[in-house]
RNA sequence: GCGCGGUUAGCUCAGCGGUAGAGCGCCUCUCUUACACAGAGGAUGCCACAGGUUCAAAUCCUGUACCGCGCACCA
């Protein structure tokens, strides 16, 4: 006999195994079936899956074993991200531990250290998901990264393409700076927090004495690098003004007072000083006016350019020293308190500091249409769909994108220089590295992917690279159709381009969808998908995120460990809602353990009674009500949970399943199954349930893999058409719905509920056996009862049950209503006749109440005449059944007395 | 400021026009030969508030409040 709780460790490493080594999860292009293509988000190699990656891929795998199961040809395609920045990161903190930095290793030795850390990390990622169920092939020649040189010559396919079409160019724009990672950023890669701060009042005095202007700042220390003062053009306060010359405090710097309409007039003191290098809208300003750009901070956060004093500080002393020197000069008008936010780095959470940068953009307006489209005729469709407003309207508000990142590990710019043609643009480092390029209007250099061999224009030999790295999302871009090969044309793009469905947290919508959408478009002229899924982000069961300094950060693997992977997924999706943050907490994860462990009971009841020796059992057309009712219950349960996942409503359709398999077939079937397996019928009893937990089985496996496989197998010898692996196999046909054995069976089960209930309020032992009188007026109920008597006995304890039209109440009985039956259970010694009372009383007025309310609603012509007829003659038939329950419960009352 | 979600049992959430549901938790009884990771029974809800539409509203509409999240602004 097998232990009686399941034990999901070894069985979970057995498959896991199994399915690998027979190459379950492969996929080849078959023309003559339709594929389903999922690419899997790749996760960065940046350390261990979390809890959101256990969601996300729990997800793909249910649609994609669920495709499989349906016949489809299922490819899910696995791979990683090199992630950028977020792993350099990492690396550079492996550094820290031991007292380096990049700098020290230099570019070469740095990136090598990087491909080994891919090599571990990308590793063990993937065996995470493998022990996440996930059906993917994880076969070595089948896991793409997003740094492999088929995905690198996508990139540089993508790079040239665009650089074609003049849709990158290289330009000095205002961009995000960390200071931290010490890169340019793109605006979708920065966060923004409130912070309460001040705003200062400062004077600036008119270079001919007659007064000052008062500005109003929260960023004091830009003082240093204004290049003017702007205010509003229908300001009356500055009329005529315009064009004066001020004198810049701290430094005597002469700038000019300049009138401007995107100067606000009520904000502030109506003026505002101009820093055309640190802040979007001064750079504008700037630009109207042709200010000086003059650049006050260091791509380190240190101040630069201004007087000694505070040169080399940091923007944050800066800010202090520039506030006391103005309050010492008298030009310090007042300090507010005051709350605005600060842009911080995605990433490192730093701020960031807004500044004048030469870096590679990305076109984006005329990218941004097609793909606008598609969303607006659902060419590409979301779920849910409230996320196609948010997703078209960030893409009508799209800016160009800066593309190139000050760091090292990532897809180096396919841009080089000739350092005869263009010197003047080029800077190096102290060791002689190309460090920044500025080149001058109209210098053209060359892309290629490879150093090339001279430069076109001048023939010179000296041809150096752009030192600067893609964004990261330059290449996940691409992955929809890099993961097959594009730029080739291979049988795997033609076949499997565009995929079927995307699943993804909102996080990263517009940080990586919408881009996928735009390339695609560009590169393929087809969107990459068709659907798109948008799940929540997985929190406490608070709904706090998740967080190391909180302490309620769940580890999937840990949960995995203690309480199985099938487990873990099912409650994952249990809590999963509709595209909303997904609450999760380790005590969910236990009742999908006692799902888990339920089932597996269910299969040990069931092996019980398999004959010793293995045979297939012949199913044969049920016999009985309980028979036809289960696969009534069953029919549904997989009609149900089918059209919730045409839905994409997966928690549905796993709770259709969980509740058939708990509270119909185990709660009720087998129940009823127990006495019929003691005799001669036993084998066909024993088939109809095996045929139908086996399809429970089938249609529960891509939720719960695992135990699925297991149980499965184990029961395999005895079925018809036992079959392969679980994903090898078709779901089960839906049949035999609408015998109306439903409304029958429940008529016995609301019985058998009723004398339970008497049992349990009068507190007769549960294994005691009792009598009981069932009568009725109704002719035809009464034969149904007498078909199903077996069932009531059984589940209700009853030995002798007497079924007649005028059964008289015995002495010292208790009474119960059960739909047209009025139940007797004689007691043996007194009954409590007040509890008796008590309880008869509750439920006549309960009926009562419902009765009246139904008369009520009868009796208001507005309903007869409005409402559908089929509600009027429920009314009518509740109302009904609640005088007679009146009726008979006065009846039993009366005699109490 | 604009937008999107939410407000239902102690907790987490379903339900989205016809008499309020699940899981967990709680209470009572039971270790009955599948399962105590279980079974049987039970308690618990002015369905945020105010108006409206409708024969009928938790469900549709309008507004209010509060909570969350985006986006924009932020001198």
């Amino acid at each position: 006999m097998l232990s009686k709780v399941y034990a999901p460790g070894p069985v979970e490493a057995k498959w896991a195994e199994a399915w690998q080594k027979d190459r379950l999860f492969i996929s080849e292009p078959s023309p003559d079936r339709k594929p389903f293509v999922v690419v899997i988000p790749p996760p960065n190699i940046t350390g261990a899956l979390h809890i959101g990656h256990a969601l996300n891929n729990t997800l793909q795998d249910v649609l994609v074993r669920y495709a499989r199961m349906r016949g489809r040809e299922a490819c899910w395609v696995p791979g990683t991200d090199h992630g950028g920045i977020a792993t350099q990161n990492v690396l550079e903190k492996m550094l820290k531990a031991e007292g380096k930095t990049r700098h020290d290793l230099g570019r070469e030795e740095f990136l090598k250290r990087t491909w080994a850390w891919y090599g571990e990390c990308g590793g063990t990622i993937l065996g995470q998901l493998r022990k996440l169920g996930c059906a993917l092939d994880l076969g070595q020649e089948n896991v793409r990264f997003t740094m492999d040189k088929p995905r690198a010559a996508g990139v540089f396919e993508a790079f040239r393409s665009l650089w074609e079409k003049s849709l990158i160019y290289r330009s000095e724009r205002m961009i995000n700076w960390c200071t931290r990672c010490g890169t340019a950023l793109s605006d979708i890669e920065v966060e923004y927090e409130d912070e309460k701060s001040k705003l200062w009042h400062i004077r600036y005095p008119y270079e001919d004495g007659a007064g000052s202007v008062t500005v109003a700042t929260s960023r004091p220390e830009t003082l240093l690098g204004d290049t003017a003062v702007a205010v509003n053009p229908e300001d009356g306060r500055y009329k005529g003004l315009a064009g004066k010359k001020l004198k810049l405090p701290l430094t005597g710097r002469l700038i000019p007072l300049v009138a401007d309409e995107g100067v606000e007039k009520d904000f502030g003191t109506g003026a505002v000083k101009v820093t055309p290098a640190h802040d979007p809208l001064d750079f504008e300003i700037g630009q109207r006016h042709k200010l000086e750009v003059l650049r006050v901070i260091s791509y380190e956060g240190r101040m630069v350019n201004c007087p000694a004093e505070y040169e080399g500080l940091s923007v944050q002393a800066a800010r202090k020293a520039v506030v006391e020197a103005l309050d010492a000069a008298g030009l310090l008008e007042k300090e507010e308190h005051y709350k605005h936010s600060v842009s911080k780095c995605s990433r490192c959470l730093s701020h960031i500091e807004p500044l004048v940068s030469e870096q590679w953009f990305v076109k984006m307006k005329g990218l941004a249409a097609p793909a606008i489209e598609a969303a607006e005729k659902e060419k590409v469709r979301f779920y849910p769909s409230s996320w196609k407003k948010p997703f078209t309207a960030w893409l009508g508000n799209i800016q160009d994108w800066c593309i190139s990142r000050q760091i090292w590990w990532g897809h180096r710019i396919p841009v080089w220089y000739c350092r005869s043609c263009s010197a003047d643009g080029l800077k190096f480092d102290d060791k002689g590295a190309l460090s920044r390029v500025s080149f001058a209007d109209g210098a053209r250099p060359i892309v290629s992917q490879d150093k090339p061999s001279s430069c076109g224009a001048c023939g010179g030999h000296d041809l150096l690279q752009d030192p600067d790295v893609l964004d990261t999302w330059f290449s996940s871009a691409l992955w929809p159709f890099s993961v097959f090969g594009w730029p080739e044309k291979t049988k795997e793009l033609d076949y499997y381009y565009p995929t079927s469905v995307l699943v993804t947290c909102y996080d990263i919508l517009y940080l990586w969808v919408a881009r996928m959408v735009m390339s695609g478009l560009e590169h393929m002229g087809r969107p990459p998908f068709e659907q798109v899924y948008v799940h929540g982000m997985v929190r406490d069961k608070h709904g706090r995120k998740m967080s190391k300094s909180i302490g309620n950060v769940i580890d999937p693997l840990v949960m995995m460990e203690k309480y199985g992977t099938d487990a873990m997924r099912f409650s994952l999706m249990a809590q999963t809602m509709g595209g909303r943050d997904v609450p999760f907490s380790e005590e969910g994860i236990i009742g999908g353990r006692n799902f888990v462990n339920k089932l597996y009971n269910a299969a040990r009841f069931i092996q019980l009674y398999l004959p010793e020796k293995p045979g297939p059992l012949k199913t044969e057309p049920p016999r009985e009500l309980a028979d036809r009712w289960i696969l009534e219950r069953y029919a549904e349960a997989l009609r149900k949970s089918e059209a919730s996942m045409a839905e994409y409503d997966l928690p549905k359709a796993q709770d259709a399943l969980y509740a058939f398999v708990w509270d119909e077939f185990c709660d009720w079937y087998l129940e009823l199954a127990k006495p019929r397996l003691q005799g001669p019928g036993k084998e066909k009893v024993l088939a109809l349930m095996l045929e139908l937990f086996s399809g429970a089985l089938k249609a529960l496996h891509p939720f719960m893999p695992y135990i699925t496989e297991e149980l499965y197998a184990s029961l395999k010898p005895y079925l018809e058409r036992p079959g392969d692996y679980l994903l090898k196999q078709r779901r089960p046909e839906i049949s035999g719905t609408g015998t109306g054995a439903t409304a029958e069976m429940e008529e016995l089960m609301g019985m058998i509920t009723q004398l339970r209930v008497a049992r349990a309020q009068f507190e007769i032992p549960p294994g005691k056996t009792i009598k009981a009188l069932a009568a009725s007026a109704d002719a035809a109920a009464l034969e149904r009862l007498r078909a199903g008597a077996a069932y009531v006995k059984l589940l209700a304890k009853v030995e002798e049950l007497e079924i007649g039209r005028d059964l008289p109440k015995p002495p010292r009985a208790i009474s119960a209503l059960s739909g047209a039956f009025t139940l007797y259970v004689p007691m043996e010694g007194a009954v409590d006749l007040e509890k008796e009372k008590a309880r008869l009383a509750k439920e006549l007025e309960k009926a009562r109440k419902d009765g009246e309310q139904a008369l009520s609603r009868l009796n208001d012509p507005a309903f007869t005449a409005h409402a559908p007829k089929a509600e009027v003659e429920k009314i009518k038939a509740r109302s009904e059944e609640m005088s007679g329950k009146i009726s008979r419960l006065t009846a039993i009352l009366e005699e109490l007395k």
